[in-house]
DNA sequence: GGCGGTTGTGTCCAAGTTGTGACAATAGAA
DNA sequence: TTCTATTGTCACAACTTGGACACAACCGCC
């Protein structure tokens, strides 16, 4: 199940955008304001984060640059400031969204679900792309320059995740943990063993997967 | 280059935008209609797509139905149509985005590079730069001078260390206790060493790392 | 200007990391 | 059950890295 940050000062719209939320399948954790949501960021990964701008502590604009150092969570302003200054300082600074208040549960819904749809590559369709190679989410299937290549399923699994992530390195134990499970008890070469037939089925873009030495591996659109 | 597709039925606007957005670095195709659209989407890969709704021919909810049955190329609606429905609608076809007109060029500009930089997979997180040298400390590349740069996994993390106290002396020791390790056993002339590839690596921008005579070394904007 | 200490440079090689081929264990299909 | 595909492990080869060393160049102080 997806999960949702809401950082919001006013009690009573943080409680009602959650049980919206939750009614439609988006669990949400709360925090009253910027320093309450930077603890929560510390120890939990999110899909989206709901960030009010003004807020005691640390407004939303500080508590996205905190965030946007080390992460590339999709962001959503909510916000009654709609002047075009404030708006465009958020998108400077790295946010995905703007919805200002009031406004519709739906609208927001929408929103937060196609960024979450987005910040995992994919479309409606479930198409992931990244240089010569597409993956199909709904029918797990694979092709590479075109051609369809056919994958075992620790090597689609694998893939789907240097494709969420791609552009970013992957450590073993990253890789081992998303995609093995985290019970997973052998040692890190499973993964270059995995890589390697990854690399060979994929042919010519099997060279997309780069090696970064005494690091892991990272996903390349060249 | 960025290449978005712009498609929009008043001649005025379509122009307005494709200037706009060309004197920022985004090459615009135009198209008319949805047929018109679906013609160049045919032949093109675009990084994202402006679509008006109401458009002769095919409108936009069409054009992105059509879309989002092989692609998953970004799409932002731009409308006149600012109902609930309408908006819920395009978020039901797939698209990413609305703005409704009239429109900011400034924000329209704004939420196109985001959904850009989202659909990329990279965002904004990680960013680190300092003079004409770059850090993403989520791929693990530098560019220097807006060159790639390979570096080792030493020279990598010597030079996030340098980025992270810009403008501060580091002594050799501190250096080999953030980047070697407390455990480290070797002499302090193991930075020099680095520090020398690091420099060559860096070409140009190798000179911003000063050598302070007595303590250490300062990373420098200039 | 000379001297002691500090830093830059070229080279070498051991240690560590990743790629590769073979193989056995396991799971899944027929 | 038997057959096949999958996948983790092992041993070894190939490669990358980076510290050590020796020496040259440099700095600052007297």
């Amino acid at each position: 199940m997806e999960h949702v940050l809401i950082v919001e000062d006013e009690p009573r719209l943080r409680s009602i955008v959650r049980d919206y939320f939750s009614a439609h399948a988006l669990e949400c954790d709360l925090a009253r304001d910027g320093e309450e949501a930077l603890d929560l960021l510390r120890d939990h990964d999110y899909d989206a984060i709901l960030l009010d701008i003004l807020m005691p502590n640390l407004d939303g604009f500080g508590v996205c640059r905190a965030v946007r150092e080390t992460s590339a969570v999709p962001i959503l302003f909510l916000t009654a400031l709609a002047n075009e200054e404030d708006l465009l300082r958020g998108y400077a600074l790295g946010c995905d969204d703007y919805v200002t208040k009031p406004f519709s549960l739906a609208v927001l819904l929408a929103k937060t679900q196609a960024l979450i749809r987005r910040s995992r590559g994919t479309g409606e369709a479930g198409l992931l792309s990244c240089g010569a190679i597409t993956l199909n989410t709904r029918s797990r299937l694979c092709a590479s320059g075109g051609q369809d290549v056919k994958l075992s399923p620790r090597e689609y699994d694998l893939l789907l995740c240097l494709m969420r992530n791609r552009g970013q390195v992957l450590t073993r134990e990253q890789l081992l943990d998303k995609v093995w499970g985290l019970d997973f008890e052998g040692d890190g070469r499973a993964v270059d063993a995995r890589i390697r037939s990854l690399r060979a089925a994929l042919g010519k873009a099997g060279g997309q997967i780069k090696t970064v030495f005494k690091s892991g591996y990272r996903l390349e659109e060249v």
